[in-house]
RNA sequence: GGGGCUGUAGCUCAAUUGGUAGAGCGCUUCAAUGGCAUUGAAGAGGUAGAGGGUUCGAAUCCCUCCAGCUCCA
């Protein structure tokens, strides 16, 4: 054992967990960066997040003293990175007692390790520990430290929870490194050591080690009362002690961070330490890569809610970042293989998923390009619009309508961004802005590039710069504020509590159960809810909410449908529909009297419906199998996102980039069959939570388990997971298992849906049936079907096309020239020495196509003139209207005329000046209005010659 | 969870704002010419994301749902 102080990244690592490993801690490896168990985090944002269970009591730790190095994610420090300090990434180092020692011994080992081991000067280190707190100060008296070098502080920096409202919490001691001159620390009674020099005043300290001694327990009503088992909860800051260890002035210039700041300096052609700004973003581009790729290599997809948000916006920020260094092409992909091969040795996940964490990169750093390409158009049609548009304010107070294009394309947008922006501002008055318009993008421009465009603000001013435009940046924070505002409104996460109330309010404890081992039990009522409140008793026909002493009866959990069945007892029989556990393990039966009346304390059977339950096991199941399978054949990194599993269909819903092909879905299909022809046993086995994470049984994010877990094995290690719900026996039972889709549900999401056992048999049958059926219509093999079928609707088309045809010809011969077999009406209006040849016909057009067509043929048939066809059609009275170009000059309009010959029929008409179209509701007053027609057509033009 | 934008041919996008859907590229066939390819002609391809409603008539207006993009929590 080397008593040398660490100097590089990895011996630190090393010093500290074997450090603690020789003081009987049970070294843990780094949990997740998606809290298991644990909804209400987003991210795993502390070393003893991990733990929390432990702390509270509600699992056993698998040994009392435990050292980890844990990755760590702190989303609020994202716009800070940059500067000397911040990360959103970040190894956090800590030693944990879960009510084993306490403070004398964390504080003893704190100062050993820092000094002896590490070998930091004792003339630098300061400490602080909570305002009351004598017994802290006094065991760093006793470890020799003077009493000038201990500060006290309050709440904000020396007290540590409760995570929520209640919960476990208590005070902190902080060791802090003194970086400044030893030749300037002041006297020991100098008074600016009274809030202006010390450990949290002054710059030149840096907060080390943070012991935190949890040893009370908070209520609601703020009470603390002390835990009987007292725990310990440190974190260290790798990248901070590392910059310490090695004398960097921040964590940049530690071997944490220089081998991917060569690869931006390599990728960019910039060199480190030249320039402030140029470092700046070599920083966040480092940053920001090394932070995605440890979120990706996790699972994390990028998204628009949630982690998923958190890593988009990380992804993009690092693009912007890499602009400014001149790069436009996917970076972040590239540096992820350095940051996989540098950490891969402690977080084998980066190496595992190194395919996968490149691939999201380089479809993301795509989209944002795509995204910027986009938005780019929009702004260079605000501006284009105000520099070619100089006089659109004086022409809009001028009445003048302004032309804004139609069109998706940025630039049409841009620019009908730009006139609604500019007519807002006449209308209202601001003439200093209406002034400003042309050399300002305003705050809502800015906004809307932003909010809906996802073009940054930043690279908003930094183009409309170019052309010399600034940007109302006062103006679009304002919007983002009031964005802000209404999504807080809105309320953020959780928030089911009041329904639960009525539960909690009952003090039931959790429901024992039984369904493992049996679908039928004996067991009594303690608690009836109707219409969301307790009652003791209810009767015949009314729905109800019962909770049993002990049940068979599943609760829906983990994407097994609840179960249902019946409850019955003397004389008494409720139909269960459904089972749910809306609070704790308190199983809810959900259900409806159908005879008899049930009171609280009656003792009744439980009976599972037994078919069904047997439809979800082979589902449920087959559910594991095709998890194992998908992670064997499309990748390790295959992650579960959801499932549901009832009695019809299992849906398994996974993270993966693209389509699985077919042969992919075949040999998933091929692969789950075989595991049930070979018939293995399901090895269901009860362990805690850690060993069988630690054994590499997959846990399902977002789930909360409890501190025994139950496990299912499949021919393990192949399918290990962690799984409340009930399985098959053995594989075999679950009978022929089919896939019958596989979709996209959202980037980097699929969704594979499959049918088991009875429902994979009927499917069989009915798809044989249908095909038979097919084949025997046309009497051909089933093989040839679809051919047969190809063949019979290529006919069919071509023969609907002859019939149009038909159609059209014979109508168009019934309105040819001389022919007099129709009910024609042909003349001529004369006004003013103009001759117009006007033709009313009504034909039996069976389709507005067919009629609209034998118009256009009468009307170049006569060469000039106006034509007028009517047609009942679907019942319905409907004409058309044409006319040639050289009768609308003479002043014919043909949608005043269908207008007029509309009203007629009592409906409506409208059209341009050449062609138009009516229609009414009566079939019968279509001659009449046909027969009107030329009345109308004389008094629309007398109208305009008149004047 | 809340807001904004979008959904038209295989792809990129149009349509005098309510009058019955078109262009370019791509595809098929034919012809000419020839390094990769080019030119000409003809043709196929659309339940307009899905479903309701208003109207004589809806791609267009209203409502619901779905999907994609985007911002916020």
């Amino acid at each position: 054992m080397t008593s040398r102080p660490p100097k590089t990244a990895d011996e630190l690592r090393e010093a500290f967990l074997s450090y603690f490993e020789g003081n009987d801690h049970l070294r843990m490896p780094s949990a997740s960066l998606i809290p298991a168990a644990d909804p209400t985090l987003l991210l795993t944002n502390s070393g003893m997040a991990q733990f929390k269970p432990y702390f509270s009591g509600e699992k056993e730790p698998p040994h009392p003293r435990v050292t980890t190095s844990q990755k760590c994610f702190r989303t609020t420090d994202i716009e800070e990175v940059g500067d000397d300090t911040h990360l959103t990434m970040f190894e956090m180092l800590g030693n944990f007692s879960f009510g084993n020692y306490f403070k004398k011994e964390a504080c003893a080992w704190a100062l050993d390790l820092l000094t002896n081991r590490f070998g930091l000067d004792p003339e630098r280190l300061y400490y602080t520990v909570y305002t009351t707190d004598d017994e802290a100060e006094n065991i760093w008296k006793e470890l020799g430290i003077p009493a000038d070098r201990i500060y006290r502080f309050g709440d904000e920096d020396n007290w540590w929870g409760p995570a929520g409202d209640e919960g476990v919490c208590g005070p902190s001691s902080e060791i802090n490194y003194y970086q400044g001159s030893l030749d300037e620390v002041p006297a020991v009674d100098d008074p600016v050591r009274k809030g202006v020099w010390g450990p949290n005043y002054h710059d030149d300290f840096v907060e080390l080690y943070n012991l935190v001694f949890t040893q009370f327990y908070r209520d609601l009503d703020g009470n603390d009362t002390v835990l009987p088992a007292k725990n310990i909860d440190t974190g260290m800051g790798f990248e901070r002690m590392l910059a310490v260890l090695q004398g960097a002035s921040n964590v940049y210039e530690t071997d944490a961070f220089r081998p991917i700041i060569a690869h931006v300096e390599r990728l960019s052609g910039k060199e480190w330490g030249q320039n402030k700004e140029i470092d700046r973003s070599i920083r966040v581009v480092a940053e920001h890569a090394r932070s995605a790729s440890f979120l990706i290599g996790d699972g994390v997809i990028p998204g628009n809610s949630g982690r998923g948000y958190v890593l988009r916006r990380l992804i993009r920020r690092g693009m912007l970042f890499g602009r400014e260094l001149g790069m436009d092409t996917p970076m972040l992909s590239d540096i992820s293989k350095t940051v996989s091969e540098h950490l891969g040795h402690v977080y084998p996940e980066l190496v595992g998923n190194y395919e996968f964490i490149k691939d999201v990169l380089e479809q993301e750093e795509n989209s944002f390009s795509r995204t910027l390409e986009f938005g780019a158009r929009v702004l260079s049609g605000m501006v284009n619009y105000r520099n070619e548009n100089a006089d659109a304010a004086e022409q809009f107070k001028d009445g003048k309508k302004l032309n804004s294009p139609t069109g998706d394309d940025g630039k049409s947008v841009g620019t009908r961004l730009a006139i609604a922006e500019l007519e807002r501002l006449v209308e209202s008055g601001d003439v200093r802005a209406i002034n400003d318009w042309q050399s300002r993008v305003s705050g809502t421009e800015a906004f809307v590039l932003y909010d809906t465009y996802g073009y940054p603000v930043e690279v908003t001013e930094e183009v409309a710069g170019e052309q010399d435009l600034i940007v109302d940046r006062a103006g679009f924070e304002t919007e983002m504020e009031t964005q802000r505002e209404r999504s807080r409104a809105a309320g953020g996460f959780g928030g089911n509590a009041e329904s639960n109330r009525v539960y909690e309010m009952l003090g039931v404890e959790d429901t024992p159960f039984t369904g493992y081992e049996t679908l039928v039990s004996e067991t009594s009522v303690s608690a009836i809810v109707k219409n969301g409140e307790a009652v003791d008793s209810a009767n015949k026909g009314d729905e109800v909410e019962i909770i049993l002493s002990e049940t068979p009866f599943y609760a829906a959990r983990g994407g097994q449908v609840g179960d249902t069945g019946v409850i019955s007892g003397d004389g008494v029989e409720v139909t269960i529909t459904d089972t749910l556990a809306p609070y704790g393990h308190v199983n809810v039966h959900h259900g409806t009297i159908t005879s008899g009346s049930l009171s609280k304390d009656d003792g009744v059977t439980a009976s599972v419906d037994g078919e069904r339950r047997e439809r979800i096991r082979r589902n449920h199941t087959a559910t594991h199998l095709v998890h194992a399978a998908l992670r064997e054949i499309v990748g390790s990194h295959v992650r579960q996102a959801g499932s549901v599993v009832d009695p019809d269909r299992l849906r398994f819903d996974f993270t993966n980039m693209q389509g699985l092909t077919r042969d992919q879905i075949k040999a998933v299909q091929d692969r789950v069959n075989e595991k049930i022809r070979l018939n293995r046993y399901v090895e269901v086995h009860w362990t805690t939570y850690g060993e069988a994470v630690e054994e590499g049984a997959l846990a399902f994010f977002g789930d909360t388990y409890d501190n025994e877990v139950r496990t299912i094995k499949i021919d393990a290690p192949w399918s290990y997971e962690l799984c409340g719900g009930t399985h098959m026996e053995q594989t075999g039972g679950i009978g022929m298992f089919v896939i019958t889709s596989e979709t996209g549900i959202g980037s980097g999401m699929r969704r594979m849906e499959a049918i088991t056992g009875v429902a994979s048999e009927d499917a069989i049958f009915e798809r044989f049936g249908a095909l038979d059926e097919i084949a025997l219509k046309f009497r051909v093999p089933v093989a040839d079907a679809g051919d047969r079928v190809n063949s019979l609707a290529n006919d069919l088309s071509q023969a609907r096309k002859q019939v149009a045809q038909l159609e059209e010809q014979l109508l168009q011969a019934s309105v040819g020239g001389s022919s007099s077999n129709s009910s024609a009406n042909s003349f001529d209006i004369e006004i003013s020495d103009v001759s117009i040849h006007v033709e009313v016909n009504e034909i039996p057009a069976s389709n507005f196509g067919a009629l609209r067509k034998t118009g256009d043929h009468l009307k170049n048939q006569i060469g000039k003139g106006v034509v007028v066809l009517g047609s009942v059609i679907d019942g319905k009275p409907m004409v058309v209207v044409m006319a040639t170009d050289d009768v609308v000059e003479a002043g014919i309009h043909s949608g005043n005329i269908a207008k007029a010959i509309a009203s007629m029929m009592g409906g409506g008409g409208g059209g341009n000046p050449t062609v138009a179209q009516a229609g009414g509701k009566n079939a019968e007053q279509l001659p009449e209005a046909l027969a009107a027609s030329e009345g109308i057509i004389r008094d629309s033009l007398s109208g305009k010659t008149g004047n």
